[in-house]
DNA sequence: ATCCCGTGTGGGAACGATGTCACAGTCCTG
DNA sequence: CAGGACTGTGACATCGTTCCCACACGGGAT
């Protein structure tokens, strides 16, 4: 490491707000004032600073104002899989709020990983970050932060509710009007792929899956309800073995974009055709579904607003840190599209 | 704003290195020394230090660290459209990879606006990251930033390539493959949708069309190659008018994902068939380009490679600042798939 | 015995910005 | 014209960390 740094001359040293005081023949305070609009200054002299500043090129230095005020104007944001579309754009509808209020964006993508997931809290708690918000994968990074007085709104899904704030989607509504749809186009035997019922997401979506079937006077039937692993190789193999066996079910509600994925391709691969054959309706709309034949009937949840509400829910808290904890719930809509069709005669 | 904030009992106050110091009975100098390896510390005085940090909860101060040691830890990435799967892709692999190295990322959404990605740009200068890579729509930010002496990569497409190294893919061959593609088949009209050429982008993928028909023998004909707006509809509109025009292209390659959704969407709604009236070869494929049907044709890079690559190479950059710029080319690939073959008979 | 060196530790000055406090004017009112 | 109110400015301590320097101790070479 004996990499010699000489100071080239055009980039010698940052300006500091000493170097504006020098060049506007004031003092630092002066400057401070001047610049941030916080006490006296007067209109000529702020002005000189300002030309000063402005034609020395300062930025003032984050790292000293934060050190020195203890409170940073940056929020974390923890997400599960960025290739996914689905955080994609859950990240860019926090990116948005986050810049409308003034904040500038410290973005991890955990990977499903715990131990990614907690280095990446640790490195959030270093950067003093004034807020995070997460997708959760346990309860772990709510309550670390928490313990390090860090404001914390777990997004999606919720494994801390009651001690921080939460925005989620009605999951519950959503599957329930999702699988009613298909009971109400006569279907008995529907089946349901979901990756976990763990998550308050998959419990919740389940549940609501379980109340339509109560609702229409229909039995639950266990091999109707297959746990399938969370990409879309694994779902497509468990619908293969579903749809190949003896006694098909007429329906799938899949809980997901990527479940949906692997039964729209076991679907095509056993030549049958819905919704003819079979019927599937989603939970999170896709941008494919609405392009492909026939297009896919679809639980829409608003994923950009659910990261913007959440920066929006993280931002208030800051504010007003010892208010009661809120659940935000965003409402879904079902889109019906041309996958869903009453059952085929027997 | 008169919030009363009564220093809860719980977390009274971050424990500083002081407090370390104080819990091992060493100084500050030795915790610093133990904790980052640098310089002497002995072996049990060492395991002190850390028993007590670790009981404390003690996280070290990035700011005050960046503020005392000058440079960060952490490196911004500036994408223009997190909504678009190429850049939530790209952002994806600069995450992976700046986690690798230790990097935290601090990501903003430009949005395609100027003003956000100037104000962007002020914001990691006062975080004084380390560096910064650009998905960028003009020389300003590298400009700006090369100014302040924070190194930058241009990924995607290049604004200031000579002065600030480069990530690219192979524009030129990918679009002359592509539109060779649709020659060796047969195609004599062949129309091309683009967005724009006056970036690096669409000026070299432009480039590959032309030289794909010179090779061809084959007269560029102006009307066949349409300046689309950078949306779906906009595309989408264009492709109605020229297919419904007399005189129609047999195919059509759409300069990227985006444009190729129009298209493909036209087609469809004109009642057309690909591959049998009109073929279609897309630049960057998208998930849904192998999901519908006929599945889509499309010149592949491997945009999470591109993120990777660009953050690797930053932090190549920053270790050597004097180094040589660097412009990185990578490979891209042709997938065929069903929507090209050769055009109707007359 | 003196000197020097290697090892280990503590003291204290930075780093850049903020904001309190004190002070120096100026203007108005009794 | 004295006293207070108000405006405008500068000196200085502070935030948490690093790192240069000084120093202390012991052992080996002179």
């Amino acid at each position: 490491m004996t990499v010699e740094r000489r100071p080239s001359p055009s980039r010698s040293r940052r300006p500091t707000i000493k170097d504006v005081a020098e060049a506007a023949g004031v003092s630092r305070s002066t400057v401070s004032r001047a610049l941030t609009g916080r006490g006296y200054a007067a209109s000529d002299v702020r002005e000189r600073v300002l030309r000063a500043a402005a034609e020395l090129g300062y930025v003032p230095d984050v790292m000293a104002r934060t050190l020195k005020q203890q409170v940073s104007r940056s929020v974390g944001v923890l997400v599960s899989d960025l290739r996914n579309p689905f955080y994609a754009e859950l990240a860019a509808g926090a990116s948005r709020e986050a810049r409308e209020r003034g904040y500038t964006m410290v973005l991890a993508d955990t990977s499903l990983s715990a131990e990614a997931e907690s280095e990446a809290a640790e490195a959030l708690v270093a950067l003093r970050v004034a807020g995070v918000v997460v997708t959760p994968n346990s309860s772990a990074v709510s309550t670390y932060l928490s313990a390090h007085g860090i404001p914390v709104v777990e997004v999606d899904r919720q494994f801390a509710a009651g001690s921080t704030d939460g925005v989620v989607v009605g999951n519950r509504v959503g599957a329930r009007t999702a699988t009613s749809h298909l009971v109400e186009l006569g279907h008995r035997r529907i089946a349901l792929f979901i990756d976990e019922t763990d998550w308050t997401t998959g419990y919740e979506r389940y549940q609501g899956y379980l109340e339509a079937l109560a609702a229409g006077g229909i039995k639950v039937e266990p091999e109707l309800v297959v746990s399938s692993g969370w990409d879309v190789a694994d779902s497509r193999r468990r619908a293969l073995d579903m749809l190949r066996g003896p006694d098909r079910p007429t329906a799938v509600f899949a809980a997901n974009n990527v479940l949906a994925e692997g039964v729209w391709r076991a679907i095509g691969e056993l030549g049958l055709r819905a919704p003819g054959d079979i019927s599937l309706v989603a939970f999170d709309d896709a941008p494919w579904m609405s392009m492909v034949s026939p297009t896919v009937s679809a639980v829409s949840q608003n994923t950009y607003g659910l990261g913007a509400t959440a920066v929006r829910r993280l931002s208030e808290r800051i504010e007003m840190p010892e208010a009661d904890s809120v659940t935000t719930v965003l409402n879904v809509r079902l889109i019906s599209r041309e996958s869903t069709a009453p059952p085929p005669e027997i």
